[in-house]
DNA sequence: ACTGCTGCGTAC
DNA sequence: GACGTACGCAGCAGTG
């Protein structure tokens, strides 16, 4: 139960833009989109199963003017206009939130926020803004809010119009003492007094707004099943129809798969197919049965199937059963190795996958999973070599909109179904008291399973249809991230030989010099302590030593970060050791001992995960172990590279993009001069300092040459001119001198970043070079915290993601190559802009040439993509 | 014993 | 507050 007297005021206008630009463009079947209406109803249903409100009201914008308008036409001139697909949503939404029984308040002529702000109590302003509320509209005047238009004083933030409001009381006290103000903070606000007026016009929350309603009258009602029925019929919106009539069904039995919603209500989200059939999960356990369903499998145009296994670790697992789905709702669980006293008869495993592998190795029969990449594995440990892997809605979700969610089964299917599908610790438990998937209950097992495939053709018709509409996503999908599944698939599952003896050996070494490093750090600390511990290491060293404190931590504790350390270590001893001690203890910990554990006793070889539905720009990540933060800057750290070796008679080949996102930068923003500099093919960072300080890259000194190269990185990051300075030590007018004289050389980079800014919040989204989408919902927060990361977001994805779409069209072109070729190499690694192929020695040059000829043709740019390679007996000599 | 958070550090 | 994307370690506090 919520607390009593509580008011929940829910922003409505706020919650459907995010829903609209946060999640993919559904329709209904006759193309009345409706995807964000249902993101506004799901956020509603989960805020009042959640809190369980009894005060709340939802407030809209009205249409209109508002007396904003009346006080300043540029006010939201700026903004774009709202796109119609949004707009049209606006309706539906005001019909449904009555309906939910939840008061609606909309006045003519004023904005969400102001009506929120008439309701807020002192505490509540207190706590959002650290300011009064009488003082409210004062600090709207001196932070300003750059989507609304109102201009505010530059370099005054948050913080700093509250430190200013608790001390000085209003603005008017504030303009009073505009002298006394120091730095470069004071001299903005003198500058800019004239307009202070104006912005405080503009900031006026109208706090006397007259509201029909008091608080106390914002009373929850229960909701009104049949408009809600209709409505939700009327768009389509299957999966809310069911919560209405299982709501109370559901509540009592849980789970129980029987108590689902009647067939007819779990049609898609998506509208243009039929309904989905009552559920009939079957169990294959006779020859018969079996045979039926092959026939089936072979008749249908596409058919899901999953399987069910021993282990996570895809090199282990071993099957112990699969699903398969034909047509929604209907589906069925193969058990071949299910194991506990009592467990029924089942097919045997070898025999049943002998009949099913010529259907599996079919590549003209079409398959769709959830991660299918996994399935694959594990039917290669069994030794049927899948083919027609044709969809999965894994990467369907992920292309469709990486941010959405996460990309599992459960949570896709919870977004885009509706449905809460069975969990696998519901059924193998968690922790300690997990069982393997072959002491599951059968019953328990075919339910678990049969659904997983259900849900996989499901998802998999919602997100297609999904993606027919957005053809230049299907385009990534069709055209990187699906064919990239076999590249990654033979990569894995090939892994790459590690020595182990080598690690072994550095790790002794490693544990004697660490054990002298904490000695020494014992006797200049005069104390033992855990140098292990940040928290410790802080006391001691800020408190107990009395060193001065350099950064805080988020929590506001004294850092012990390398940076502080580095700073403290000219004077002191104590951090020098600590620095040294953090850099061996990182190498041993995570590379030297825990690798060794992941090799493959019979083949010497690691497998890593490459996961394609994580990193939300277009990236792979890696873990178990991750292969793409292996060491490579110091000498100690690349001693671990060395132990990353080619097998007998071959070499390992590292071919890496040279700056490739700075290329990407130089194409996106056409900027003629940093484009010429690429053409030169020199040092791209000696060029920038020798642009930037107007001197012949000859006179370039080193510290001007560390500058430039931060600036270039920076630009990559969306970094400013604050970040900038601290990265290099210097202070920010320094800093702002710089990136002033970089745009001045520049212009083209400056323009970009604008561009890119504005396409974001115009759309919501912004695109790489080959049509891949990253959303962004935050980019219209009126949390700057949150705006401004998704600004440098904004900046930072487009370069990101077009170098991971480059580098994906390279490996299925590389891969293809090896295959067509049948030369002797594979590949083995990827790192972002680097591949790694294992080549037998004989055919190390003509695959050298190949590679690098793929890799550079991999896209058309205005620049050129400049390819480095290196060979060597190990991947540091590769180098 | 397990879980989630924090602080830190590795890569590109 | 201030530089984007990841993964993973050790410590630690809360929970059972």
């Amino acid at each position: 139960m919520s607390k009593p007297g509580k008011l929940w005021l829910v922003d409505g206008s706020s919650y459907l833009y995010r829903a609209f630009f946060a999640l993919p463009p559904l329709t209904t079947s006759t193309g009345m989109p409706t995807g964000a209406v249902l993101g506004v109803l799901n956020m509603l249903n989960r805020l009042l199963k959640d809190e369980n409100p009894e005060l709340i009201a939802v407030v809209m914008d009205a249409p209109g003017r508002t007396f904003r308008d009346d006080l300043f036409e540029e006010y939201k001139a700026h903004r774009p206009p709202m796109p119609d697909d949004l707009r049209s949503q606006i309706a539906p939404l005001i019909e449904a939130i009555p309906a939910l029984g939840l008061p609606l308040l909309r006045i003519q002529g004023v904005e969400a926020d102001d009506v929120i702000g008439t309701e807020l109590d002192r505490a509540g302003v207190k706590l959002k803004f650290d300011v009064l509320p009488e003082q409210i509209v004062d600090y709207l005047a001196l932070v300003g809010d750059s989507s609304d238009n109102i201009p505010g004083v530059p370099k005054v933030g948050p913080k700093t119009a509250a430190k200013w409001l608790n001390e000085h009381g209003s603005l008017d006290a504030i303009v009073a003492h505009a002298q006394d103000i120091q730095g470069k903070v004071g001299e903005s606000l003198r500058e800019n007094l004239a307009t202070l007026e104006l912005s405080r016009k503009l900031a006026t929350i109208r706090c006397d707004v007259d509201l029909p309603l008091k608080p106390a009258e914002l009373t929850r009602k229960p909701p009104d099943i049949d408009t809600l029925t209709t409505l939700y019929k009327r768009l389509e919106m299957n999966s809310l129809l069911r919560q209405l009539t299982g709501a109370s069904a559901q509540a009592e039995v849980g789970r129980d798969p029987g108590s689902l919603a009647p067939p007819e209500l779990t049609r898609s989200l998506a509208g243009s197919r039929p309904p989905t059939p009552a559920r009939r999960y079957e169990t294959i356990t006779t020859n018969q049965e079996l045979a039926d369903w092959i026939a089936r499998l072979e008749k249908a145009p596409l058919f899901a199937f999953d399987t069910e296994t021993t282990s996570l670790d895809y090199m282990q697992a071993e099957i112990v059963g699969m699903s398969f789905c034909v047509e929604p709702g209907h589906a069925a669980y193969l058990p071949l190795a299910h194991d506990y006293p009592g467990a029924p008869d089942q097919l045997d495993r070898k025999k049943t996958l002998a009949k099913l592998k010529p259907l599996l190795q079919d590549a003209d029969r079409p398959k769709v999973g959830h991660h299918l990449k996994y399935d694959a594995h594990v039917l290669k440990n069994h030794g049927i070599n899948l083919a027609g892997m044709r969809y999965d809605s894994m990467l369907e979700s992920y292309v469709l909109n990486s941010t959405a969610t996460r990309h599992d089964m459960d949570s896709c299917a919870k977004l885009y179904l509706g449905v809460d599908t069975i969990k696998y610790e519901d059924v193998a438990g968690k922790g300690a008291k997990q069982i393997t998937f072959n002491q599951v209950a059968l019953e328990q097992a075919s339910e678990y399973a049969a659904e997983d495939a259900d849900v996989t053709l499901q998802l998999h018709r919602t997100l297609h249809s999904a993606l027919q509409k957005e053809p230049g996503l299907l385009k990534v999908y069709e055209e990187i991230e699906q064919p990239l599944v076999p590249v990654l698939l033979e990569m894995e599952h090939r892994g790459v030989l590690v020595d182990r003896n080598l690690l072994r050996k550095q790790s002794g070494e490693l544990a004697k010099r660490l054990a002298e490093l904490e000695a020494d750090a014992h006797r200049t600390a005069e104390q033992p302590f855990n140098l292990d511990s940040p928290k410790q290491l802080q006391e001691i060293l800020f408190t107990k030593q009395g060193l001065p404190v350099g950064a805080k931590t988020r929590t506001g504790q004294p850092s012990t970060s390398e940076d502080v350390l580095e700073e403290l270590a000219e004077k002191y001893l104590l951090p020098r050791i600590i620095l040294e001690y953090r850099g061996l203890a990182k190498l041993r910990s995570t590379y030297t001992e825990k690798l060794p554990g992941q090799i493959d006793e019979d083949t010497g070889r690691v497998h890593t995960s490459y996961h394609q539905a994580v990193a939300v720009t277009g990236r792979l990540s890696s873990s178990d172990p991750n292969l793409q933060n292996i060491p490579i800057r110091t000498p100690e750290g690349r001693r671990i590279r060395q132990a990353f070796v080619a097998p007998q008679g071959h070499v390992l080949l590292s071919a890496d993009y040279s700056q490739i996102e700075l290329r990407i930068m130089a194409h996106l923003s056409g900027d003629e001069s940093l484009r010429r500099a690429f053409a030169a093919e020199g040092d791209i960072h000696r060029a920038t300092a020798a642009e930037v300080f107007d001197i012949a890259p000859e006179k370039v000194t080193n510290d001007q040459r560390r500058a430039a190269k931060a600036i270039n990185f920076g630009l990559i990051y969306g970094m400013s001119a604050f970040g900038l300075a601290r990265q290099l030590g210097i202070d920010r007018s320094a800093a702002q001198d710089y990136v002033g004289r970089y745009f001045g050389r520049y212009p083209g980079v400056r323009d970009y970043m604008e561009r890119t800014r504005a396409e974001a919040r115009a759309r919501g989204f912004v695109e790489t070079v080959f049509g891949r989408r990253l959303y962004l919902p935050d980019i219209r927060s009126r949390d700057r915290n949150l705006q401004q990361y998704a600004e440098r977001s904004a900046i930072n994805a487009p370069m990101q993601g077009t170098a991971a779409d480059i580098i994906k069209r390279a490996m299925i072109r590389v891969h293809e190559w090896l295959h067509t070729s049948k030369v002797a190499a594979n590949l083995v690694m990827q790192v972002h802009d680097e591949l790694v192929l294992e080549v037998a020695t004989s055919a190390v040059e003509p695959v050298r040439r190949k590679v690098v000829e793929i890799m550079s043709g991999a896209a058309e740019l205005s620049v050129a993509l400049k390819v480095d390679t290196g060979t060597g007996p190990n991947w540091d000599d590769a180098h």
